[in-house]
DNA sequence: CCTTAATCGAGACGGTACGTCGTGTCTTTAT
DNA sequence: ATAAAGACACGACGTACCGTCTCGATTAAGG
């Protein structure tokens, strides 16, 4: 029986309207998504979620990190640019529709919530799974002698999530294999050259 | 008299509404935009601004349109360097808090208006002053030696815009004069030699 | 088909939300009272109530007023007390209780609320048929010589509903029979009878 | 230190209670006055109030309760429209903006809570210590002649209480000097030698 | 010049969601 | 065992805009 539930409190609450905002997140995305219709979702209230959150951006961010999935391993195909394309393809199946208008909904509301920039942010800026993968990728590369040995400034570690999420958010539409491709073969791929021969040239 | 004001009509109310809403966008911002204001602060009703436009995302975008700076001309350092490094300045000058937030509201709402993210994408993907600039200080890197010569692809010609916006949108904040920099350095100049050097080895 | 019916605004409009008023205060009650169930009820919402009135107690004022029954003919029984006697039945059954719990919850909101404070006393305090009728019955008793002529000061006018509405209030219930009568003998003929013999005196 | 106050329990915590209702009540009203603020100012928690009353309008009764002011004697003033004048003036001054908005709240709640009319009925309805003094007064206009032998019945005893109350609450102000002459010139001294008068001719 | 159709301005209308507040219940912790 | 503290589910508040609509008033265009 439903009602005999006992009341939920604490983490256990939380989980719930984290789950139900990721959940309303999916089904409606963000611009659509209302606290009314979460707290209904979560079967709470909306005090209950305003106690724990400032509005919709808060929340969303909330489920969004309660949500962040677990990254592969790198696909080792032998060859610099496959893998390359591996990754940058498995990157653009995440950036789907709903995480980028998600993602542009939030940085909509967070020039008017400094906290909320600071921790969209720090979360875009430091991919960290995603970076080890690029000096993996990197590191086998000069290994195979595909490339010289190149430091990667931190900059180009995120730049595969920038250059993915910019192309996916201004198309309003999954980045295409040929995308994939361009940015791959006509932006990364040079830029690692570019940066292991200026480097050999100091 | 304000009351004898003749009534408008066609592109002259047009435009009457297009800077009300562009007033609105710098006062208040995109978030905050409500037809309503626009429509008071033009001193028009709703029904009038229904006629013309869809939404606010749409509205936006043509008070958009009608505000597109007129792109300077292009400084002459005689550094790739330091020509690239105004040229991104500049691009970052531009890209203020107010046009990213709207940026960032206009993609929100584009998720469910096709017609809004093709003309969004449409304006994104092709800064026509931008493109022509870069070649510009390619062109004259080349003739110095500075750079052997390289086909510059669509997709890195738009890279400068790409990246500030990136840049400026994820931090809700102005691109500091470090970060231009960063990218210039680290990016875009490693990115013209990459080009220019896997080019020449073909 | 009630979805084509078309949009009520106006004088129409009010009377569909005072008469929702007027059947919600009959089924629930004035503390049950919800701005929003009269919305839903009169099928409109609650902006457009918020704009003509200005909170519950005006609402149900106004809705009141609307519902003033008509002031039946004076009963001639031929004698002043039972004149009277059918005069105070008379307005115990309309003191409800229902009108009662309304009196008394618009009566709570006055003090907060001059102006319904005002509308309110102005409407307990001149019961115009009310006062009429009292004429009528002395005029009568004075004619038959019942009754000593005399001279009805206004407050002793108004003083069968003041009577009636303080006893039905007090108690929340329905003033019984006895209670009239109580009423009728112990105060209200006596109380002539006393004005008639001092103004005799004179 | 507030964090070291031991821990109250039974008469004493009631008592805080009360007077925190109390206080409130003649802060912000009976309309305004919620379970939240008096268990605040008492500073004890919500569960504590409601296990001893049933809701707001209990809780105010018990608080009323706790508070009646003695009765003051009935000054003599050797006259009986005087010694009524007084009488009513006294009790206009205890009747009050605070006092009628509570008991117009609690006559309100009281329609849905039969024991609440029962209690508020009862304290309406005898008023002890005025009906004393209405018999004093009564008594000593006999000893002085000024008025003929007279029983007043119980409903004219307490019939001051309901003049001045039934005045002061649907004018939602303070019983003025006029009024108070008019409710004795016009209404009780009449209605005492109306009733001496129809008790003579018996 | 005068009619006629269009569209402007003003704002009411039926909605939806907001973020807040208070209710009365329930749980936990600490006397 | 019960006080203190406060979280919880619920429901209503009054506000703000939405996008639609109706209603004159004004204006441009055509006979």
């Amino acid at each position: 029986m439903s009602g005999t539930r006992s009341r939920r409190r604490g983490a256990q609450l939380e989980q719930a309207i984290l789950d139900a905002a990721w959940d309303e997140l999916r089904e409606v995305g963000y611009a659509r998504l209302t606290i009314e219709a979460v707290a209904a979702r979560a079967g709470t209230s909306k005090s209950v979620i305003y106690r724990r959150w400032d509005g919709r951006a808060e929340l969303v961010l909330a489920a969004w990190f309660r949500n962040l999935p677990v990254e592969p391993v790198v696909a080792d195909t032998g060859t610099l640019r496959e893998d390359l394309r591996t990754l940058f393809a498995h990157v653009a199946r995440r950036a789907d529709s709903m995480m980028n208008e998600m993602v542009a909904g939030v940085m909509g509301e967070a020039f008017r919530h400094p906290e909320v920039a600071a921790v969209l942010g720090e979360r875009l800026a430091n991919p960290s799974p995603l970076t080890e993968a690029v000096r993996t990728i990197v590191d086998r590369a000069v290994a195979r002698d595909e490339l010289p040995p190149v430091e990667v400034p931190h900059r180009v570690q995120r730049l595969p999530l920038d250059l993915i999420r910019n192309e996916s958010m201004t198309c309003g539409a999954p980045v295409s294999e040929e995308v994939v491709a361009s940015l791959v073969d006509e932006v990364y791929v040079p830029l690692l050259h570019g940066l292991a021969g200026l480097r050999a040239s100091d």
